[in-house]
RNA sequence: CGGGGUGUAGCGUAGCCCGGUAUCGCGUUUGGUUUGGGACCAAAAGGUCGUCAGUUCGAAUCUGGCCACCCCGACCA
């Protein structure tokens, strides 16, 4: 391991990358576009898995599982999601190889095993879902369907990015089926919600919730609800989708059910997505340049204990010493590691726990020792601070690393508060928005407008926040009238 | 797919213009000394210089083809 990354404020995306190298996160694999997400990384998308499983189960959703390929005939069959997706999707064409007679040692496809309907990796699973959904639904009796799929899925991206955009990815969608377009809707705010309090409690990344303008909207969908965030160069990352289906997909694969009144109707659909692209954005919203924030919530590993110490004997004391802390930690749930190898110095450990965003150090050496104390460091600012050791110990760990999770959300938002900005003119748009941040403005709802802005700007709409409020105004490009401000930003 | 660039040890690199069998750092191995912020000393292992062909007594170096990857655009959770 070598020393220093480089400076996050000099090049944000070498930053990024090393950062998500050097932390063990994960690597580039030999597959173009693919990523190896290494056991370190692994674990932070375990620790987000379960917790946002548990709210889903809370909500009422079990979880299934669906095929990876889909026949292309089912995958043509809803239009505009088949048409959304098709330039990126990966084709399954033969199901075997065979040597090929014209250079020894080498295999092909083999003609005679041509596929006669070619499979399609899925790059979201509608489709072969919808189709299944189909013959489970013929009454309203059989509804909702409340499920939830963990999976990957392949989008064959022309220039990929470690966990923001990779050709193949790890995520969740949940695929419910509904009576009426309000409890499809219910369901689709509720499972937004549902990624906002992931976010924030959880992540400590505050979002903004809203809902996308036509141009941005999930192919196949009536409408699509987001949570954006703001990474700290200011740019915006899409960070979970939640989409009202309306009966699209059910009147694609012609799903029915039979009313409480004896009407044959089609069924009202949600979809709704987070990815491990998740991970890029709790990397990116608190890291700094000695390495990875983790959120106490989110972090495989809370406390990382450090002796420092002249030979085997010394090495026991402490460990004695500090064995009544560290089983006190671990009753609390706190997760601890008693670093006692030999073959790297304190100096290198320190270093390292930082580079891997271990919220809290605690390190004793004789002269902690003799004091009955130790040294306290936390990591999202890097503080230390000498502390008594003796029965509350474990209770102060536990309340600093409830304000670790409480601090690291504020510092987010203070960020994004700061960057956000109210403006009216094109003039101030193109000047700000080579500044970075959130541009709020009114729009004048034509996608034309959202267009151009985009071509002379690179900035998009993210979202049509939630909680706008009304005003008049007019739209900062054409200005048109308007009745709310949107958020334009660059984005990932 | 358009524009630019790069392939040399596990990783990062020098050498290439001006041809003579490869430099340095990190890492690895062994031994010793160390240990309150990325230790030091000593020794060692590790390379068909992306690939194929050509020029030459001789190619990492010159020429041509191919392959791969990276960066910038269009596309995108």
């Amino acid at each position: 391991m070598s020393k220093g990354l480089p400076k996050r404020s000099e090049n944000y995306s070498e930053w990024y990358n090393e950062l998500v190298k050097r932390a063990d996160l994960a690597e580039n694999s030999a597959v173009r576009g693919c990523m190896v997400i290494k056991p370190y990384g692994y674990s932070i998308w375990e620790k987000m898995q379960r917790a946002l499983d548990d709210m889903f189960k809370e909500t009422g959703h079990t979880n299934a599982y669906f095929p990876l390929f889909v026949p292309k005939s089912l995958f043509e069959a809803e239009e505009t999601n088949a048409e959304g997706f098709a330039k990126e999707c990966a084709v399954v064409t033969h199901y075997r190889l065979k040597a090929d007679p014209n250079n020894k040692g080498k295999l092909i496809a083999d003609p005679d095993s041509k596929l006669e309907e070619e499979l399609i990796v899925r790059p979201t699973s509608e489709a072969i879902i919808w189709n299944t959904y189909k013959n489970w639904i013929q009454s309203y009796r059989n509804l909702p369907i409340l499920i939830n799929q963990w999976a990957n899925v392949v989008r064959w991206e022309m220039r990929t990015r470690l966990f923001l955009r990779t050709a193949e990815f790890l995520w969740q969608e949940g695929h419910t089926a509904h009576s009426t377009a309000d409890e499809a809707i219910a369901e689709t705010k509720q499972m937004l919600d549902v990624y906002a309090r992931f976010a924030e409690e959880w992540m400590g990344v505050p979002v903004v919730k809203g809902t996308k303008t036509p141009n941005e909207r999930f192919a196949g969908a009536e409408d699509t609800m987001c949570i954006e965030a703001m990474m700290q160069d200011g740019k915006a990352l899409q960070a979970g989708t939640s989409h009202f289906l309306g009966q699209n997909f059910a009147k694609a694969f012609d799903v029915k059910f039979q009313s409480k009144e004896g009407t044959l109707e089609y069924v009202w659909g949600t979809s709704w997505g987070v990815s491990t692209r998740l991970m890029g954005a709790l990397i990116m919203a608190h890291s700094d340049d000695n390495g990875l924030v983790l959120p106490p919530k989110l972090a495989p590993l809370h406390v990382a204990i450090v002796p420092i110490y002249k030979g085997e004997d010394q090495l026991e004391q402490i460990r004695e010493k500090l064995k009544p802390l560290m089983t006190g930690l671990k009753s609390k749930g706190i997760t601890v590691k008693f670093d006692d190898d030999d073959q790297t110095r304190p100096g290198f450990k320190f270093a390292e726990y930082e580079l891997k965003g271990v919220p809290v150090r605690i390190a004793m050496g004789m002269r902690d020792f003799d004091n009955g104390t130790i040294e306290v460091a936390r990591r999202d600012t890097m503080e230390k601070q000498t502390v008594e050791l003796n029965a509350q110990t474990d209770e102060f760990i536990k309340s600093l690393l409830d304000d670790i999770q409480t601090n690291i959300y504020q510092k987010a938002l203070d960020f994004r508060k700061q960057n956000t900005f109210i403006v009216d003119t094109w003039e101030d748009f193109k000047k700000q928005i080579e500044l970075g941040g959130f541009l709020m403005c009114h729009w004048d709802g034509t996608s034309e407008t959202e267009e151009k802005i985009k071509e002379e700007t690179k900035a998009t709409i993210r979202c049509i926040p939630l909680d706008a409020v009304e005003e008049e105004g007019t739209c900062v490009y054409s200005g048109k009238p308007s009745k709310k401000r949107v958020v334009f930003a660059r984005a990932y």
